[in-house]
DNA sequence: AATATATATGTAATATTATAACATAACGTA
DNA sequence: TACGTTATGTTATAATATTACATATATATT
């Protein structure tokens, strides 16, 4: 079971985790070939820069803070396509809105675990899960191409009698 | 595995499956002390017409197909709201759309095979698979609600090599 | 360096999905 | 009937996403 659950639920060093995100990026844009432009790279900033995801009218607004001139929607969209695209960023399609992955180039189940409260998101991945679906779609003759998984609850930090109490 | 994807992917008599799907909902309405209204049972209807899940939208320019007046958005959203909270209807988050549920008052997985081809949507639900993520999200302290799980691919009808061919 | 080609972004308008706020109507019951 | 509750009507608007076409920037080629 791969997750960044611990990660997210406790305290760490966000920078550190941020730019090791960065970097990773860079190089997956390297391998396929492809631009990681300022814009692209600043919307992937800041779907990293905690454990909620944002919207894209959300990033809109964040990014203007930070350059010189707003940005459209169209742009935004497109960034976003992008980077899902490459397997650096995830939708949430329950909250219309978007994260950073944490494990891009590694083998994907899209579960993403949703708390109600505050709203933070950790991903999971697990082969017995994605096992388990493909056995059950093949029993029905469906041919599974792509899957996502979201589960929503409280976080340990949200819980009460959680990690945190 | 509970799963109603023989009977979506081969032919049957819809308008049987149709009437019987009111009829179980006007019980569970009767014994939920609710109201199953002309609006909500016309859009319940319309979201058991076919195995496509259907949007608000969509709802609307097919009731005005049968009803005298236009009905406006608010009162679709607040009839699917309705059906949804009895169970009578599922949400499909990444087609902003919404689908009769094949078996209401069961336990449920939330599990939606979709074909990417003809957009047919069938449920399954699976034990193994509820406890496996009730697992999952039980080991990193994520107390789990309720979840969704949206698959994609393509449903024997429309795979080359399925069912039909 | 100059040009051509492909890729990315800007811009304006608009489509699509969903909700807020408040008025009216219908129903269920004392 | 009169009251309280529930449901719907109505208008406006919020929130999310896309289309179509123009411009700019980067990369490759000469």
């Amino acid at each position: 079971m791969l997750t960044n659950a611990r990660l997210v639920y406790q305290p760490h060093d966000q920078v550190r985790i941020l730019n090791a995100a960065i970097a990773r990026a860079h190089d997956i844009c390297e391998a396929a070939n492809v631009r990681l432009t300022p814009t692209r790279e600043a919307i992937l900033k800041l779907l990293w820069q905690g454990h909620q995801p944002m919207g894209a009218y959300q990033l809109q607004q964040q990014l203007a803070k930070v350059s010189e001139k707003p940005i459209a929607p169209p742009t935004i969209y497109r960034a976003i396509e992008f980077l899902i695209d490459l397997g650096l960023v995830h939708r949430i399609h329950s909250l219309n809105a978007y994260i950073g992955c944490p494990f891009p180039s590694s083998e994907h189940s899209n579960i993403f675990m949703i708390c109600e409260k505050c709203n933070t998101v950790a991903e999971v991945s697990d082969k017995r899960v994605n096992n388990l679906l493909a056995a059950m779609t093949d029993k029905v003759g469906f041919k599974l191409h792509s899957q996502t998984i979201e589960l929503f609850g409280l976080c340990p930090n949200c819980e009460p009698g959680g990690s945190d109490e």
